[in-house]
DNA sequence: GAGCCGTGGCC
DNA sequence: TGGCCAAGGCT
């Protein structure tokens, strides 16, 4: 696609709104301040299909806890895993712990300048090695996030649909991005995307590149990016067991490896899949318990939506006797400890549920 | 390329 | 209310 000379969006202009508008964030440097690739690491690797609002806490509790690249690094992955837990996307976790590793044995403990060998970091893809190039080292990397690919589209007006757009969208990304101030301009788009040219009602009243957006002019500004139908979510059920002790411990697992919710805390559970029967009678759903024991049925179903499919939980809970030993694989956890467990949002549902904690 | 991989907020 | 969305990466 050419760019015609007299509307090709002038990144000077954008800097400028940056410069006026530039929000305040917890990894992010003040101006004429080093950022710290640190930060700007752990930071982006939050921010992965998340919302600033929800990293936000999470970021300050991992600073806090882990200061610098090397103590992340000297830390358990089952720590990072329970700071973690509630944000999703457990691989990040998993992936953030083995970078750390990584810079420590293999960069001195410290983040490489250099866009290629962050790309070869665990977890750093892409958008993530030229987001660490450009705001941390300043350097020259074409930064193409889900904002660029919506203030580009509507830049240029571009109708091939996303994902395919996307060699096209990173060519015209480049096309406008200044020589100066790779940092900030990265940002810029960025936070332009976040803030004016939004999903839905974008200001266009308030962008500094409202004269040469090509979408704007047309008024179509709202129906890109172009995107292709998405598959859709099938529902899958199953039974999740609550074991209780009388003094109020819980009965938990540690979920395989990897995988979905994978080295995560789990309350036993049985398969998950479009074919189990939630309206059989106790005794049938009992079947996978971890143990023998007076089921008894709590009324309702926990429901939980995963990226990729929906999922209805039958909860069925039980008292056992102080002294029952843990089945093999599982553990007993205390009351007081659950809340330091690295359960996963879907687990703390059961976990409502089916009254832990309660006494009757 | 397409499926897998969470969660909470929004209208 | 449910579909859509958020600073993607891995396989």
């Amino acid at each position: 696609m050419a760019v015609a000379a007299e509307t090709r969006p002038d990144p000077a202009a954008l800097l400028a709104w940056y410069d006026r508008h530039r929000r305040r964030l917890p990894w992010r440097a003040e101006p004429g301040e080093r950022a710290d690739p640190y930060r700007v690491w752990l930071s982006e690797i939050m921010l992965q299909q998340t919302t600033v609002k929800a990293a936000g806490p999470y970021f300050l509790r991992f600073l806090e806890r882990f200061p610098d690249v090397g103590s992340l690094a000297a830390a358990p992955l089952a720590d990072a895993l329970r700071l973690w837990a509630g944000l999703g996307y457990y691989s990040r976790a998993r992936n953030l712990h083995a970078c750390a590793q990584a810079v420590a044995a293999r960069h001195g403990g410290r983040f490489p300048a250099c866009e290629a060998e962050l790309l070869a970091l665990p977890g750093v893809g892409p958008y993530t090695a030229a987001a660490i190039a450009a705001i941390a080292f300043d350097l020259p990397a074409i930064v193409v996030d889900g904002n660029v690919e919506r203030v580009v589209t509507r830049l240029f007006a571009l109708e091939t649909p996303l994902p395919a757009a996307k060699p096209e969208i990173r060519r015209l990304a480049g096309l406008i991005a200044p020589e100066a101030r790779p940092g900030d301009f990265a940002q810029a788009m960025m936070d332009l995307g976040a803030t004016i040219c939004t999903p839905r009602r974008p200001a266009c009243a308030l962008c500094p590149w409202s004269e040469p957006c090509a979408a704007r002019r047309a008024g179509t500004q709202e129906t890109f990016p172009r995107k292709a139908p998405k598959a859709e979510r099938p529902t899958r059920r199953g039974v999740a067991f609550w074991v209780e002790r009388p003094d109020g411990a819980a009965l938990l697992r540690s979920r395989a490896p990897k995988g979905l919710l994978g080295g995560m805390t789990e309350t036993p559970t049985g398969r998950w899949a479009a074919d189990v029967d939630l309206t059989l009678p106790v005794s049938a759903l009992a079947a996978e318990a971890p143990l023998a024991a007076e089921w008894r049925r709590t009324p309702g179903l926990v429901t939980h939506v995963f990226s990729h499919f929906a999922l209805e939980l039958a909860v069925l809970a039980a008292r056992v006797p102080a002294g029952t030993p843990a089945p093999a694989g599982a553990r007993w956890v205390a009351a007081a400890e659950l809340a330091n467990e690295a359960l996963p949002s879907v687990f703390r549902k059961v976990a409502a549920h089916a009254g832990a904690g309660r006494r009757s």
